[in-house]
DNA sequence: CTGTTAGCGCCTTCAA
DNA sequence: TTGAAGGCGCTAACAG
């Protein structure tokens, strides 16, 4: 591959005045300026970043991080950090982690590797690996965590103000007239399944309604197991609850499936709600209540906190954002009558 | 940042023995090996990729463009080309284009620049850049082409086997008894939307039905936007079709709003099929007959193409591998009473 | 303005 | 088995 001394050979001038010309740094003449062009044409030259990174000691590169970029919210993260990144000449890579513990320190370690100045991070639904996260902060590669915030770890975060929006949610169904209400989650060992929980029981708590652990199911992120235990709980219930909340995506397809399965109409025979969005929920019949989560905010924020810490390089200490979410009102959780 | 050097003074030995350590490659007695370690650690050392790469000319990671991540089809694609560069030790760094020519062009240069040995390509919806291509192979960056194939540009290509799935998706319709079938085609500028369509009259053709111009509808792949289009041409035919075929996913939920809206029920007033699956499909009411893609296998073996021609560093012919598409029979189709 | 040159951090001969 | 040294391609001083 042609290489920049080629190029001044060709053009009959030095490599420092072709680097001129590429990075657009110091003046040259224009007869020079057209030779060179002329000739990076011809021999198809393309710089070598590579090498350019290595001099330079950057790469305006940085990397992201997601469980699984098949989950319809992941995309629309990366979405907004890819355009804040490119806004301010950074590239971003993005690579899945397949939600694996082991993966992630890989992955960690491989973009550590390769010099990234900067790392978003979905945390996989593992114990975050908060040595490992530390020393690369230390090391002076900034690191924000999205959607998934690790406890007692002093890092960026940005995340959605779970609890206030599942409360919302929970009052609209309350406000329709729903009373005995089950929620589904996902594993309550993740932060976001918890607070939302909390989000529920305070909604609870404000409309005088008293809280039913018998009414708390928890499950996992996937579709059809969360399937089968709506089945073994809906069997095992006394008297269906009267609506359902679900805490996550998947887990809300697992539990509209379940109800399809078990012949229940929504919203004739139950009401239900989520968090997250459905992707097509506007051809589900009926429609979805929904709580939309702003995903690609989230990625762009999140871009946002971590170009700052690579400008300031200041060392101020973390801060955690909580993004709004917004209640999408559907016909599954129309007032009870 | 740890270097290498500092990794030597500390453990008392030589860079060139450090550096066997870390790679492997020549015997090192064990006490060095263990001081070796022992420096590393202390020092939170991690080799320089950068560096790497720039002395040893490969960098050992490949790109993939794709249209639009948050489109379901192309996440699984990065999926399956992601598994297999993985086993073979490849990075993968996932790139969007935003369907966008321009970016498309940019995004190359810029893999080209970071020096990937191969790229995996699903060409923007404009006019295949087949230059910057033809001189990316030339300059011994494999390239492959995935799903969308260009026309006379020698590169090899991973696609679906478009008019076959199409007849059999057609042939089946027929054989439930419609017999006006309309179909809703993204822009048939896109080789995939136009072999779908000579699929669909081959079937005609094969069952004896005359092909009515009047009913392929040319469409774009936003959902609204096909919505509206169907909508106008609903209103203008002359008597609604018994039936609709759509050929993408995008395109397969403006139809189905637009049915919707047109209140004709599916299948009770009209059949419905398309290619693409529909993420959620199996909660939609009916359950949609659907071409699905074998989007993970269309990774997979791109992937596998592209890796063989780093290897074998072959100058074979371009091959296009065409792969076979299932039909997933739902409600949606239901025979024709 | 233009040319020359010293490394960036690492791997890889080649000697010892 | 270990150490020393050259150079990958490029940028950024600095000297002319």
């Amino acid at each position: 591959m042609a290489t920049i001394k080629k190029v001044a050979e060709l053009a009959g001038v030095s490599v420092g005045t072709v680097s001129n010309v590429i990075t657009g740094g110091a003046m040259v003449s224009e007869p020079l300026r057209v030779k060179v062009a002329a000739a990076i044409r011809e021999l198809n030259y393309h710089p070598n970043f590579v090498a350019r990174n290595l001099k330079t000691q950057r790469t305006r590169t940085v990397g992201i991080i997601v469980p699984d970029m098949t989950i319809p919210f992941f995309p629309q993260v990366i979405a907004g950090a890819e355009s804040v990144a490119r806004k301010a000449g950074y590239f971003l890579m993005a690579v899945n982690s397949g939600d694996d513990g082991a993966r992630q320190r890989e992955l960690l370690s491989l973009l550590r590797a390769q010099r990234v100045e900067g790392i978003l991070l979905v945390l996989a639904a593992a114990e975050p690996p908060s040595d490992q996260i530390l020393r690369m902060i230390e090391a002076g590669v900034a690191v924000v965590c999205l959607d998934r915030v690790p406890d007692y770890l002093g890092v960026d975060s940005v995340c959605v103000q779970n609890a206030a929006a599942t409360r919302m949610a929970i009052e609209h169904l309350i406000g329709n007239g729903y009373r005995r209400i089950a929620i589904a989650t996902g594993p309550l060992a993740l932060r976001n399944e918890s607070e939302r929980l909390t989000g529920y029981r305070e909604a609870l708590h404000n409309a005088g309604l008293t809280f039913e652990p018998s009414l708390v199911w928890e499950g996992n992120l996937r579709p059809d197991a969360v399937c089968e235990m709506c089945i073994c709980r809906l069997t095992r219930c006394l008297g269906s609850p009267e609506a359902i909340f679900s805490t996550n995506g998947p887990t809300a397809l697992g539990v509209l499936r379940a109800l399809r399965r078990w012949s229940l109409r929504v919203p004739l025979d139950i009401g239900f709600a989520t968090f997250d969005e459905l992707t097509v929920d506007d051809l589900l019949e009926p429609s979805i209540t929904t709580v939309a989560q702003p995903a690609f905010e989230i990625g762009s924020r999140g871009a946002e906190l971590l170009l700052n810490r690579l400008r300031s390089k200041d060392d101020a200490p973390a801060r955690t954002l909580a993004v709004e979410a917004n209640l999408r009102i559907g016909e599954s959780s129309r007032r009870r009558t």
